[in-house]
RNA sequence: CGGGGUGUAGCGCAGCCCGGUAGCGCGCGUCGUUCGGGACGACGAGGCCGGAGGUUCGAAUCCUCUCACCCCGACCA
């Protein structure tokens, strides 16, 4: 029993951490904020980012890559957005290391400041406009559509393993367009890609909504998010897309000539999801005997283990197993080591979040049948060898779409609609909170006022709202429509 | 940056109050018995007790100073 797991109900974020650490994930670093991304975590990122690399392409977009160190006078060009990032920016002032002159080691060398420090990119819309100034002349040009996949810093204060990390990988894509119309329609499309990912392929429910002024993007107009809901009812905000107006545009001076000869200022959209996604993955699916992986974005579907011993006739039914699985393109393992008993190994799978696991043995041999268990129920059941694959292929998609209904129907047990401020406290002592579905009279003041007394904030206003006259929750002042409210990550 | 806490073997901890040169569990190695849900036994390897200074015949233990990390706040994907 030496992999214990603390349980959700015991404590939501040990049993977080401890998932992460134990299903070897991630590791905290030698340095402060910064994490380790493991094989086993590393795979699941890969995954993430083949398919979405896939729907970036189908829409059009290309990669490209933009550098790490941004010029300081760069960030202070667009006003709002250098106080969104200033307070967590991580700064290069030299370029030279010497040795100590009483040799204890190395020393910065005084005499190699740097005449204009660099920073290191938070995010990077403001090099990216600079280099777009010189890409864009004519309407020609438009729109221009890149994405880059990078790794970004953000000087956090608080830290948690993929929720929030002082660096962490991202892809962050950045469009160029004639007109305001077309940004804002590559804005919306691009937060449906990640709704349609978040949801078909990480099985993960969201919200498509879009931000208050208080919670929208330094710099942007409008911020459109997907707001999933993790299993401690806590939000996640696990993707944006930036309507960034010609904020940018005007900044870095970036014109073309349009059609009608006249020269205008392009408009600028830009939207990222991160490793962040990785700890959404986790909370959303995972239970108390660990990782729960959908099986869409499982680097390995199926483990096979051989029980008690991969003797020949068991190696080769595998074999057969294996082949006909990886015709369907699905991922396989044969696990032959004989060093570990085969309880470790199921509980080590379990752990691990493989969403199938066949056990064979002598007795399933002479039945013709293979032990075939299911992560996501743990449910086991002996299935004939005659058609497994079929079997497996269905079972896989039987998972996968389990694990969206189960996340889905938790997500409508944990959203309250709340019509005073009395029950809009007490849904937010609950265990676990969810979503609070509540008018606000449209005021920042208003909403930060929320969020000092109970801590919860505007996720977002959901895109299919429904108009509805009523009062706000706190003020009684006239609403239009209901907004989400939730603790959030 | 405020408030609290912790640094002792790879990991989790005990020892510290009442100084005498370090111990437990897990993990790791070898051998044997096991093997259809996290096996058991025997033997074994592994630590300048976060760092510096001080008190003392003697410091993991007492004193001073430092450094690091964690938790709770303010900020954020």
């Amino acid at each position: 029993m030496a992999k214990e797991i603390t349980s959700r109900s015991e404590d939501y974020s040990q049993w977080y951490l401890d998932i992460v650490k134990k299903a070897n994930l991630a590791d905290n670093s030698a340095v402060r904020g910064c994490m380790v991304i493991k094989p086993n975590g590393y795979a699941i990122w890969e995954n993430i980012q083949g398919q979405l690399d896939r729907m970036f392409k189908e829409t059009g977009h290309v990669n490209a890559y933009f550098p790490l160190f941004i010029p300081k006078s760069f960030l202070s060009r667009e006003a709002e957005h250098v106080e969104g990032f200033a307070k967590e920016c991580a700064v290069v002032t030299h370029h030279r290391l010497m040795n100590a002159p009483d040799g204890s080691g190395v020393v910065v060398d005084p005499s190699a400041r740097l005449e204009e420090e660099l920073i290191i990119r938070p995010t990077s819309e403001t090099i990216i406009w600079n280099t777009y100034r010189d890409w864009i002349n004519s309407y020609r040009d438009l729109p221009l559509l890149i994405n880059q996949w990078a790794n970004v810093v953000r000087w956090e204060m608080r830290t948690r393993l993929f929720l929030r990390t002082a660096e962490f990988l991202w892809q962050e894509g950045h469009t160029a367009h004639a007109t305001r119309q077309e940004a804002i329609e590559e804005a919306k499309k691009m937060q449906e890609v990640y709704a349609t990912f978040a949801e078909e392929y990480m099985a993960m429910p969201v919200i498509r909504g879009v931000k208050t002024a208080n919670e929208r993007f330094a710099g942007a107009e409008d911020t459109y998010t997907i707001e999933a809901l993790m299993q401690d009812g806590r939000a996640l905000q696990a993707g944006t897309s930036h309507f960034l107006g010609q904020n940018f545009a005007k900044a870095f001076d970036v014109k073309f000539l349009s059609e009608e000869n006249k020269e205008e200022y392009v408009w600028a959209t830009s939207w990222g999801v991160s490793t962040r996604l990785v700890g959404g993955l986790i909370m959303t699916h995972s239970d108390d005997d660990g990782l729960v992986i959908p099986p869409r974005l499982a680097p390995t579907q199926v483990v096979i283990v051989p029980i008690p011993k991969p003797g020949p006739e068991i190696g080769e039914v595998a074999d057969k197993i294996m082949a006909e699985l990886k015709a369907k393109g699905i991922t396989v393992k044969f696990d032959t080591d004989t060093k570990k008993r085969v309880g470790f190994k199921f509980a080590e799978y379990e752990l691990q979040g493989i969403p199938v696991r066949l056990g064979i043995g002598k007795r399933d041999l002479e039945n013709g049948v293979v032990e075939v268990a299911r992560r996501d129920t743990k449910e086991k059941q002996s299935v004939a060898l005659e058609g497994i694959a079929d079997f497996i292929e269905q079972l896989l998609e039987d998972i996968q779409n389990n694990l969206f209904q189960k996340a889905l129907d938790f997500r409508a047990e944990h959203t309250t609609v709340v019509d005073n401020f009395d029950d809009f406290k007490a849904v937010l002592e609950r265990d676990i909170p969810g979503f609070i579905s509540a008018h606000w009279d449209g005021t920042t003041e208003t909403e930060l006022k929320i969020k000092e007394l109970t801590k919860a904030t505007i996720r977002c206003i959901p895109n299919d709202v429904v108009d509805e006259a009523g009062k706000c929750v706190l003020t009684g002042n006239a609403s239009e429509r209901r907004v989400l409210f939730a603790k959030a990550y």
